[in-house]
RNA sequence: GGGGCCGUAGCUUAGACUGGUUAGAGCACCCGGCUGAUAACCGGGAGGUCGCCGGUUCAAAUCCGGUCGGCCCCA
């Protein structure tokens, strides 16, 4: 027996009833023990930071990890890992305790004591994590909960350490500058989220002041906003490819670029007296603007790409300690550092404005340089500049003291490695990804904040430096161990050590890392590798699989390659698939402030965790896409739907036989194409998903199921019907049940409760997850195509009928196929086609004898040929006598050139009494001239329809017998009576005159017919 | 400011790498048909300046340049 489901489909109680079910059964358990032993399928988990609820694009990448790790764990992969993860540290954690506190500020936090804060961010850490762990289940995403790595535990920090002190020995870990966003009342720096926060259009001025030449009377012109800069001036800086004019005018001479001019100098009168490219430039020394700094290695031009024609005057002025270009500069002329603002923002070279802060100084030093003449021009200008986030103070660029990883020194790997990668889609790997590994920036590693993975530095007075590899390098060389030690803040800074070169005593750089360093080491910290799990490490490295959305780009993906790249020269992942956001239905970004953030939670309640999760599958998982309910329900409804009415009628019926599942002979030709076109469609579907293409995996799903019910089932229904279990009708069941069988395991990643609630009913197995795919097996590709072109003749007839007004309902006399490779498929398809045709005959013979033909110039071959020319001769070829010239000789002169048949295309027409459509693949025929009888028999099943809907009215059961009686036009009673026994056979009626009963007037074709039918008790 | 993706019917989208005869689906709408699986299905209709401008070409949704708009990453 096939066990019997609602007539209503019904998601949402299916869920309900699985999700028991693998509760019950604890089913992530058995599916995380599933092929065991077998070959190994890889997956890491991004870990997210779970301090705030998951959100419709956590879903996602969830349901597409979930998607490829069922997949191949259908195809009898043991994956491994398959573990969650969490990552626990950095600012986002801080911000979350500095709300629940109602603090603010750094100073706030050390004051209330780093201890006690990073106790406090520990604990809020896992403050969502049930949360997601119930949205993630919900949704079917099976992996270890119970065994996540966590970033925060001493081991996984241990293996980073171990992995830091590996970097510092390649030197690839070092201290340097980082020019960075800064804000000099609260003293500390800002991360870039932070700085994207607080723009603000200003009005500022902007200042064109003159640098004069050594020993020359010439000038350089230079712009800038940031005239309390000007005292720390080093270099200029002239673009090497741009032409530089010297200009003369109103009495001085000076350089600038020669395309700012009109804008700079609009108004004034001037005399270009010179012109030179910007690498001519080069090394000229310039005079101090304002001499209070001494300069040891500056004054003089250098040339940089960043210079741009946009503003200014194209000679910029240069300031290594407050702008990251600037700085880039002074590294490579090896200049060194002048800071001439301190950390609070105020002026601190010996000056007229020393201890002033830098907006107050921008006045006075323009004052100052209008007195000194070397003010050219001031003018106010509108833009766009960073502010403190919390405080509104303009924000500076300021140097402080980083730890860098060398990624520029190993650029070359980082970017050969990543050719290695799949990336899905294809063009991030030389796009986003490539890009920006080629800009092969050092990675500033240090940050200024309290919750993070400790930088494992210890520095004495004479710069040298400690790096403990492990926590037992570091406590063998502790002076004093506090008690509670952790690898936390405030614990390590806390451990002192002597220096094994001077003996001074050694302290800890003060700093925690990147976040971005925790997580991109998981492939190898999260079996504490290398202190333990060497083997696992090996034996996973690197790991087939993972998948984030696009933010992680130069996020994770780009941690994770790094530090695999820089440590072990090979790539951390083979495969990664890219998804793009969910924004809502209107297309934009879904945020708070819109209120239109939308809970998985809640969706799945209201539409099913299947519903969701197809609706992400379907497209490209990289492109991004809308959503609404509506929008997923539409689709899941239609495709799960169709399913579950497959089963209902296969079931109904096949129970109605007792019919139990057991392999029978297939000998029913439709039973052999249906169980062929599945496996191609098992094959296919392979081919995708290995591909990491579920999108197009699903599209054959979806063309299977179509093909299963929509032609498989309709044209079975009557097998089914039959009152005898013959062999044919073994066949039939046993082919539906296996195709549903293949159908609902293909299904079984995409919407796993659906999947297992049918293949449960339909096998009594104990669950589709435990199970794997079939092995495809050969099929009959020939028996596809036949069917599929059977298909195409019965779908094309009816719309040729339908555009020439002939109903299915009425007979034809013929079909004509007018192609004579149809001939064995005609033969072989003979009855299926009358009867989907509705037509006494069907015959393939030449279409020549049908057609009529007119040749068209084939442009894509003959447009090369004419060229220019073409239009002229198209005109040409329309000519009748050129056409039946071609016809009969198979060439014609078109233009002085000879054009034959092979040049053309040839269009048809149709020969009277017969209709087609002309734009058709296969030229099909249909009589159109009816004969009496043919009429009448049309007629005839016009009144069936009209008595088999009365019966409907009537809501008889369909054995229920009935009494007929007709009047009206003498036509339909003729067709009545030339028809008696086909119209009683198939609406169980027996003639009665002077019926009383049900009555109804119809109107066929301007006939009236009077219908009265009646129960037979 | 730099980089990436995208723009095709009212909506969701295929096609673009490799230019060619009538730009293809699904939803919704209208007309017709089929039907004891039926909130299903089949056929047809209406609906498209393929964002816009320019270039290459006999021919551009497709290639090239520019531009506008959306989204994202970075500065």
């Amino acid at each position: 027996m096939l066990e019997q489901v609602p007539q209503k489909y019904d998601q949402l109680s299916i869920e309900k009833e699985i999700e028991e079910f693998w509760n019950r059964e604890d089913m992530i358990h058995k599916a995380l023990e599933k092929n065991k032993g077998n070959q190994k399928f890889s997956f890491l988990e991004g870990p997210p930071t779970a301090n705030g609820p998951p959100h419709i694009g956590h879903a996602e990448t969830r349901a597409i990890k979930d998607l490829v790790l069922r997949y191949k764990s259908m195809r009898g992969y043991y994956i491994f890992p398959r573990r969650a993860g969490w990552d626990c540290h950095g600012l986002p954690v801080e911000i979350e305790v500095e709300k629940s506190l109602g603090i603010k500020s750094k100073k706030e936090i050390e004051e209330l004591g780093v201890e006690k804060f990073n106790k406090l961010c520990k604990e809020s850490v896992f403050k969502y994590v049930r949360e997601w762990e119930t949205v993630s289940k919900r949704l079917g995403f099976w992996v270890d909960y119970e065994h996540a790595y966590v970033t925060m535990n001493d081991e996984y920090i241990e293996s980073e350490w171990w992995a830091l002190k590996k970097l510092y020995e390649k030197g690839l870990l070092f201290k340097d500058f980082r020019i960075s966003p800064y804000c000099p009342r609260c003293g500390t720096t800002l991360s870039a989220h932070e700085v994207a926060q607080g723009y603000k259009d200003i009005e500022d001025y902007s200042i064109y002041v003159l640098f004069k030449l050594k020993n020359k009377d010439e000038y350089f012109l230079v712009w800038t906003t940031t005239p309390w800069t000007l005292p720390a001036n080093t270099f200029l800086a002239v673009n090497p490819d741009f032409d530089y004019i010297l200009v003369s005018s109103e009495g001085r001479k000076f350089w600038l670029l020669e395309d700012r001019a009109p804008a700079i100098l609009k108004g004034r009168e001037y005399e270009v007296i010179d012109r030179k490219k910007g690498t001519e430039l080069r090394n000229l020394e310039y005079e101090q603007l304002l001499p209070y700094l001494m300069v040891r290695k500056g004054l003089y031009v250098v040339t940089a790409d960043f210079v741009s024609k946009e503003d200014g005057s194209g000679i910029v002025h240069i300031a290594p300690a407050f702008g990251a270009d600037d700085y880039a500069i002074l590294k490579r002329e090896n200049g060194e550092l002048y800071i001439t603002v301190s950390e609070d923002g105020k002026i601190n070279l010996e000056s007229p404005w020393k201890g002033m802060n830098v907006n107050e100084a921008n006045d006075k030093i323009i004052e100052f340089l209008r007195h000194e003449g070397k003010l050219y021009k001031r003018e106010k200008i509108v833009h766009s500049y960073p502010h403190c986030w919390r405080c509104g103070t303009k924000l500076i660029y300021y140097p402080v003291e980083s730890w860098y990883i060398g990624v520029s020194k190993k650029k070359d790997l980082i970017v050969n490695l990543n050719k290695k990668i799949n990336w899905k889609p294809e063009h991030i790997r030389d796009g986003r990804f490539g890009n920006f590994l080629e800009e092969g920036k050092d990675w500033a590693l240090s940050r200024n904040r309290f919750w993070g993975t400790p930088l494992p530095v210890w520095t004495c007075a004479k710069g040298h430096v400690f790096i403990p590899g492990s926590k037992k390098e570091l406590l063998d060389r502790a002076l004093e161990v506090p008690p509670n030690f952790e690898l936390h803040k405030p614990y390590v800074d806390n451990i002192k050590v002597k220096c094994d070169q001077c003996g001074e005593l050694m302290k800890r750089e003060p700093y925690p890392i990147d976040t971005w360093f925790d997580s991109g080491s998981a492939f190898y910290a999260q079996y504490h590798y290398p202190f333990e799990g060497q083997d696992l490490f090996r034996e996973n490295y690197p790991i087939d699989f993972i998948s984030e959305a696009i933010d992680q780009t130069r996020g994770w993906f780009y941690s994770l390659h790094v530090i695999s790249s820089l440590l072990f020269e090979n790539i951390s992942f083979k495969n990664v698939v890219v998804m793009e956001f969910i924004l809502n239905s209107k297309g934009e970004k879904m945020s708070k402030s819109k209120g239109d953030v939308v809970d998985p939670k809640v969706i799945m309640d209201q539409i099913g965790a299947d519903s969701l999760r197809l609706f992400f599958f379907q497209g490209p998982p990289w492109k991004p896409k809308r959503f609404s309910n509506e929008i997923a329900l539409e689709y899941s409804r239609k495709l799960l739907g169709t399913i579950y009415n497959s089963y209902v009628l296969i079931s109904t019926n096949a129970n109605l036989d007792k019919w139990e599942p057991k392999e029978e002979k297939i000998i029913n030709y439709l039973d052999k194409w249906m169980d062929s076109r599945t496996n191609q469609a098992l094959i296919n579907y392979m081919k995708y998903m290995d591909d990491y293409e579920p999108h197009r995996g699903l599209e054959e799903i979806e063309k299977l199921v179509d093909e299963f019910s929509q032609w498989y089932l309709r044209l079975s229904r009557d097998r089914f019907w039959k009152e005898t279990v013959d062999e044919d009708k073994k066949s039939a069941y046993f082919v539906a049940y296996r195709t549903l069988d293949s159908i609902l395991k293909m299904l079984a990643p995409f919407a796993p409760y659906f999947s297992e609630y049918l293949y449960k009913k339909l096998t009594a197995k104990y669950s589709i997850h435990m199970d794997l795919l079939p092995e495809p097996a050969k099929y009959d590709e020939i028996i596809v195509n036949e069917m599929q072109n059977v298909r195409s003749i019965v779908e094309m007839s009816r719309r040729i009928r339908q555009l020439n007004g002939i109903s299915l309902r009425r007979p034809v006399r013929e079909v004509i196929i007018g192609d004579r490779s149809f001939e064995p498929l005609v033969t072989k398809y003979k009855d299926l086609l009358l009867k989907e045709l509705n037509a006494k005959e069907v015959k393939v013979v030449d279409s020549d004898n049908y057609k009529k033909r007119t040749y068209k110039l084939d442009r894509k071959k003959m447009g090369k040929i004419f060229g220019k020319d073409l239009q002229e001769a198209e005109s040409q070829m329309s000519n009748p006598e050129v056409q039946a010239e071609l016809d009969r000789k198979g060439e014609a002169i078109i233009l002085n050139r000879t054009v034959t048949k092979s040049d053309t295309i040839v269009e048809e027409g149709v020969r009277d009494g017969y209709i087609s459509d002309l734009s058709l693949s296969i030229p099909i025929f249909i009589s159109s001239e009816f004969d009496r009888d043919l009429y009448l028999e049309g007629l005839a099943r016009e009144i069936i329809r009209r008595v088999q809907s009365m019966r409907k009215d009537l809501n008889l059961e369909y054995t229920d017998k009935i009494f007929l009686n007709l009047e009206g036009d003498s036509d339909l009673i003729e067709a009545y009576r030339k028809n008696q026994h086909v119209i009683e056979e198939a609406t169980l009626s027996i003639p009665k005159e002077n019926l009383s009963g049900y009555t109804k007037e119809w109107e066929i074709d301007e006939l009236k017919l009077k219908v009265t039918i009646a129960k037979m008790e």
